[in-house]
DNA sequence: TCTGGGGTCCTAGGACCC
DNA sequence: TCTGGGGTCCTAGGACCC
């Protein structure tokens, strides 16, 4: 056993359950951006049929009649506790991959793997954090990955450990579409090749599997054999693409109110890359009526390769409003536009173009201050004018909790 | 009326070069 | 009658993850 993966149970609920112990026992749900679909679900939720990623306007007769806990989605509270979570667990073993939000992969010292460390781990982050976890030991992730699973559902501590020893009876309890690598598409080709648990996966042919699920597929199915083919990856690689996209809280007709957009989202790309200390080559903006009824659609990208990589917001903004003029189309009503950036480099090593100039050092300097101010005092509290005021296209929050941890004005009260 | 957002990797095929 | 071969780079599309 190498492997434990921690797992943040119902984690967004959970988030909001530490600060509103009322929740507790109550079913509860946290919706996606825009309020549009449920993402996250309590266990009483779960067991009143609310499935994970339904639009939540199907479920309203349900909602109201079992008085279920609705809330808008509250990353900056999410972050930061995953955050704390994150710490814990730092505290307690050197070697963690935090692979996302609400998952971490630790590696575990010889004498630190059983049960009983694992237990201890799991009590400390619910007393430090407030958040339950459980926690699944194997001696490769996909195997640790599986055991969370049965921690999950069945282990009374939370804590589930795949040994050689049981692996076989383990594996051929899990149905393969829940095996991690294997998505619907894959399920449903080895599910019409006569394999269907976990157990039939690992022990499929090799030849098969290279050819039917790519490399990919072939290392999930050498990790159920116990041979490690994922090591884990403490420190992130950057990025290699950095999207912002939203669905508009009001669809839009007219180019002014999708360039607002776009220039929001331009420039929240811009401190995404400033933050990880990267300049981009290639601006991507994309457009889309795509919606889930009939009617004409219509969907484009424009992508512009800069003369000069940058972070710099202004010349994203530029390069994302020449896009958009691009694929612009009068006479259709978008809901969706994104800006993404590729081609992306450590901003020190940056590639200067022969025959432009340098750009001025006031340009970092003005960005470095702006990132400062939003850091201190919240996201958007200096933007760009571009993306204007009323802004009809944000998105949707009608329910979102205060963010408890991040804002000063919006701290839990204790008494008054 | 109302259906999320942000990533990764792999493969195939075309363009282009020598 | 009968098209060279091998390498690299880029893009689009498909699959997966949370």
């Amino acid at each position: 056993m190498s492997f434990a993966l921690v797992d943040c149970n119902n984690f967004y609920v959970s988030c909001e359950r530490v600060f509103d112990p009322g929740l507790e026992g109550r079913p509860v749900v946290v919706l996606s951006n825009n309020d549009g679909c449920i993402i996250a679900r309590s266990n009483e939720a779960k067991a009143l049929g609310l499935p994970m990623g339904a639009p939540v306007f199907r479920y309203r007769r349900v909602i109201r009649q079992h008085g279920v806990a609705v809330f808008s989605s509250n990353y900056a509270l999410y972050g930061d506790m995953s955050q704390r979570v994150m710490s814990t667990l730092q505290a307690a073993v050197p070697e963690v991959e935090a692979y996302s939000i609400d998952e971490a992969f630790l590696h575990l010292a010889p004498a630190l793997r059983t049960p009983a460390f694992a237990r201890d781990l799991r009590e400390r982050v619910w007393r430090w954090t407030g958040i339950p976890t459980s926690i699944g030991l194997g001696p490769t992730k996909t195997l640790a990955k599986i055991a969370n699973r049965f921690a999950k559902r069945h282990a009374p501590h939370g804590v589930c450990c795949l040994t050689a020893r049981n692996a076989d009876a383990l594996l051929a309890r899990v149905p393969v579409e829940d095996v991690w690598g294997i998505g619907p598409r894959y399920a449903a080709r080895l599910q019409a090749h006569g394999l269907r648990t976990a157990r039939d996966l690992r022990d499929a042919d090799d030849r098969w599997i290279r050819q039917h699920l790519t490399v990919v597929g072939l290392r999930t199915v050498w990790e159920l054999r116990g041979r490690s083919c994922l090591p884990l990856e403490q420190v992130r690689p950057p990025r290699k693409a950095i999207l912002c996209s939203r669905s508009f809280g009001t669809p839009q007709r007219d180019l002014a109110g999708i360039r607002e957009a776009v220039t929001a989202f331009a420039a929240r790309v811009g401190e995404k890359l400033r933050r990880q200390g990267s300049v981009a080559a290639v601006v991507s903006v994309f457009l889309t009526t795509k919606d889930h009824g009939p009617g004409p659609s219509y969907s484009n990208r424009a992508t512009t390769t800069l003369s000069i990589p940058t972070s710099y917001t202004p010349d994203l903004i530029r390069a994302a409003h020449a896009g958009l003029e691009r694929i612009y189309r009068p006479g259709f009503v978008y809901r969706k536009a994104g800006v993404m950036v590729t081609g992306i480099q450590p901003a020190p090593d940056r590639q200067g173009d022969l025959f432009a100039a340098p750009p001025a050092p006031e340009q970092s300097a003005l960005m470095d201050t702006i990132d400062a101010i939003n850091r201190r005092w919240g996201r958007g509290t200096l933007c760009f004018g571009a993306s204007g005021l009323d802004r009809p296209w944000q998105m949707n929050q009608q329910r979102r909790s205060p963010r408890f941890t991040t804002r000063w004005n919006e701290l839990p009260v204790a008494g008054t």
